[in-house]
DNA sequence: TCAAACTTTAATCAAGTGTCCTAAATTCGC
DNA sequence: GCGAATTTAGGACACTTGATTAAAGTTTGA
């Protein structure tokens, strides 16, 4: 049913190597992931690494030479699949605004269903606390995301000022993003996501319509 | 200027023992907890704690005899306040149902502005992925705040039927709890607070004042 | 006073970590 | 098929960190 769906994650091929070079290094990203996913970031290491995908710790060492870079890697790859997506549904053609952000609501609520997401973002959310380096990788994405939805906005609403559109903006990705403790994968209200989306639905389009200049903090 | 301040540890007082072996478990909480804001769950231990409160690893393993058990009860004294706090609000005489919404909905996100709020939430969320323990009681503290949510929904649309109120109210903690990540502590919109809970309250109050029965799913 | 409550010291035991090195095996353009 | 580049295994190194305990002292407060 869903348009479009988010892959895993997006490895850029290695320039140098052999083709079996570039399949170990998807190995290692995917079991990474799954990790990841599993048990958390904090048990990403070399040795799990190497257990889960059937090579050795040392080899995994020669594609990664440092941990960092694995997990910068890692981080990558899940990230920039979601600006992939979202550039898609940005430069769709001939669909309406109204369209588009259905579009991009059902796509994040249905992708916040699955286990990867639901695993994987809190995940982030705590290590941008304490790492820079997270903390700007997963704002751009962010920012990729709200672009989108402010190109919808001022197609539809075009006399809101740029900072309330913004904040509009802002309000309805956090609106989603919130729902994946509650409504993800094994959520207690993982069942419910469909009535939840029509609300979203419901309520942004609302917002986006109706909301006029200087409303926003005469309230 | 907040009518209500989330403390940051409730700790229920034991019932053995001296005064001092209470202020004892207090340090080991606090420290604890600074502990998880400053570097997150997984650097939490006795080693750790007992570092940070001038104390030996062998005395906070007298008071706490397993790390389960500290991290229980770390956990327990976090929620706890928050589930104080919302009593508070709920059982307060005198305020309309549209007043009680906005001081729930500015008591939320001037919490999510703290350190404490923005750094302990997204770890609980991750753990709420891995650890039973804390997906119940974190879920529990989510229902609570969701029933202050829906006894004021009832009270100003009345109309309303149970699943779509109870949607609503999921849909708004979600909005709220989501923010964490792009207006709490040190976050990119943390300046914009003022501008993005004056239109959650509008969006708010406009869902629950003009939501009719059966609209949701029609969407 | 004196038993219960607290505190320290020191130690145990186990598991795990990233990184590096060497030597063998393999790949693939030529 | 040659051979240089690449990939792989396996192990060693040098730590860090972890929870938990036992025994011996000190403090508390009825």
């Amino acid at each position: 049913m869903p348009k479009f769906k988010v892959p895993d994650l997006l490895i850029t091929p290695r320039e140098r190597g052999y083709a079996r070079g570039q399949e170990g290094v998807e190995q290692i990203l995917h079991a990474a992931l799954g990790i990841l996913v599993e048990e958390g970031y904090r048990a990403i290491s070399f040795r799990r690494i190497a257990a889960r995908c059937g090579m050795s710790v040392g080899n995994v060492n020669y594609y990664f030479r440092t941990k960092e870079d694995l997990v910068r890697e890692l981080l990558d790859a899940v990230i920039s699949s979601y600006e992939r997506s979202f550039a898609a549904i940005m430069h769709e053609p001939g669909a309406t605004p109204e369209q588009r952000l259905e579009e991009i609501v059902t796509l994040i609520l249905e992708d916040i269903g699955t286990r990867k997401t639901t695993c994987v973002f809190p995940e982030l959310w705590a290590l941008s606390n304490h790492d820079p380096l997270v903390f700007d990788r997963m704002h751009e994405l962010y920012h990729r995301a709200r672009v989108v939805l402010n190109e919808i906005i001022a197609e539809v609403n075009p006399a809101l000022p740029t900072v309330e559109r913004e904040t509009l903006a802002l309000f309805m990705s956090a609106s989603m993003e919130g729902m994946t403790v509650f409504a993800g994968h094994k959520k207690p209200f993982r069942l419910q996501i469909g009535l939840i989306a029509a609300l979203a639905c419901k309520s942004f389009v609302y917002l986006v319509r109706h909301l006029k200049p200087g409303e926003m903090s005469a309230a």
